[in-house]
DNA sequence: CGGCAAATGAGGGATTTCCCTTATGTGCCT
DNA sequence: AGGCACATAAGGGAAATCCCTCATTTGCCG
């Protein structure tokens, strides 16, 4: 705000995704629709981390699905190091949950890989001069979490380890509580999903997000 | 091979993937280096299937990770309509099992979207010519499927089914077996495979495809 | 202060997994 | 004909699950 906008070289963005075809891309649009040049590409969350650190861009196209570090703690980190760079998520994780807290984390842009991609462009300048953007199927899928059942953060700790392969008495070595109130915990969950065997669970935490269907396990 | 290669127009291909924007970066790359033009696109796999039967191309850029229609049909079903089509799959999926039926089946390329660009950039000529090209990361993970555990056909059902969240009661009245059949055959997938629990089987299933992450369940 | 949600823990019972052994029939290959 | 993989089925036992009820402590909010 304090510079005039066409100078060249002037906006600098970061560009993380694990596919080189998806980082042209973004380069590409950021470059034509906000005049954002791109300083340098992550492959990983790691990476993205690092490098937002290091060049402090105007810009970061981040995908919040990438192998080491993931989900929102990419964003948490980035903005951490660079308050001022206005972070635009575009993935193709579909967890509403996940969604739902970037939101609230404060990114400034939050696109889908498979939505329509007229959003993204014509608000790329709206975001970089300051505004937030939302695109449509994003905020239907956000929309449909508010309904959704809420689960404590003791349950989504038992959800994650369940899914992970954990048994009960695993769980509660690691949590440093007793078995039985692991079973409890267990059982509150599988009410409240509505959901009656493990099968059923993971899909869940899958569909949430939960799970690194990559690397974990 | 009747006709010459030059003529501007002569080479028509299709970009199958739920992605806008890795479509439009294959199509580039099939323009650039192959002098292919793009006549259709599709974001699902019937779609593209219909769209082969329809245009015939040279070139069938695949994604086999898409909504509707999943996997190795795909390719089976566009080569059953335009057997002359090359077809390219170019995806995410990393599933060793998938990748070795995809190579035993005949596509001429494979390639994967987090790998090097160049080679599928040096191979796109090869294809259209005849060549047909495993990408160095894809090769990899087909050769470690070699030495991984067999699965006899009942075996992948009552995994698939497992994985789906079905007991042991419904998965033999489903194949019309026993109870303990589906017991017996749980035990030796679960020996096979050295896993231990439900959620582990469900992580394999998963790394291998056996399951539609988005729409199943 | 009373009410409430969250987390903890236990009792207890029905059901299901998990995993071992043993056994039969079928079909395919040599 | 013999060998072998596959699918089928059963017995049986240890362990884990699923799912009730009940109870305590903590902390927050009006």
């Amino acid at each position: 705000m304090t510079q005039s906008a066409s100078a060249p070289g002037a906006r600098t963005g970061i560009v993380a995704d694990d596919h080189v075809m998806l980082r042209n891309g973004m380069s590409t649009l950021l470059k034509t629709h906000g005049d954002v040049e791109t300083v340098a590409e992550a492959a990983t969350g790691i990476d993205a981390i690092g490098l937002v650190k290091q060049h402090r861009p105007t810009v970061l196209s981040l995908d919040i699905g990438m192998p080491y570090a993931q989900g929102i703690d990419v964003f948490v980190e980035a903005r951490r190091w660079s308050p001022e760079t206005k972070v635009i998520v575009f993935t193709g994780m579909t967890s509403r949950g996940l969604l739902s807290e970037l939101v609230t984390a404060g990114v400034d842009g939050l696109f889908m890989k498979n939505g329509d991609m007229d959003h993204l462009i014509k608000a790329i300048p709206l975001i970089i001069s300051g505004a937030r953007v939302i695109s449509p199927d994003a905020a239907l899928l956000i929309a449909e979490a508010e309904d959704g059942p809420e689960l404590t953060l003791r349950e989504r700790q038992v959800l994650s380890l369940i899914a992970r392969g954990s048994a009960n008495r695993e769980i509660a070595e690691r949590l440093g509580v007793s078995l039985k109130t692991v079973d409890n915990h267990r059982t509150n969950l599988m009410r409240k999903l509505d959901v009656h065997s493990v099968a059923e669970l993971l899909s869940y935490a899958l569909r949430e997000g939960l799970l690194d269907t990559q690397h974990e396990l």
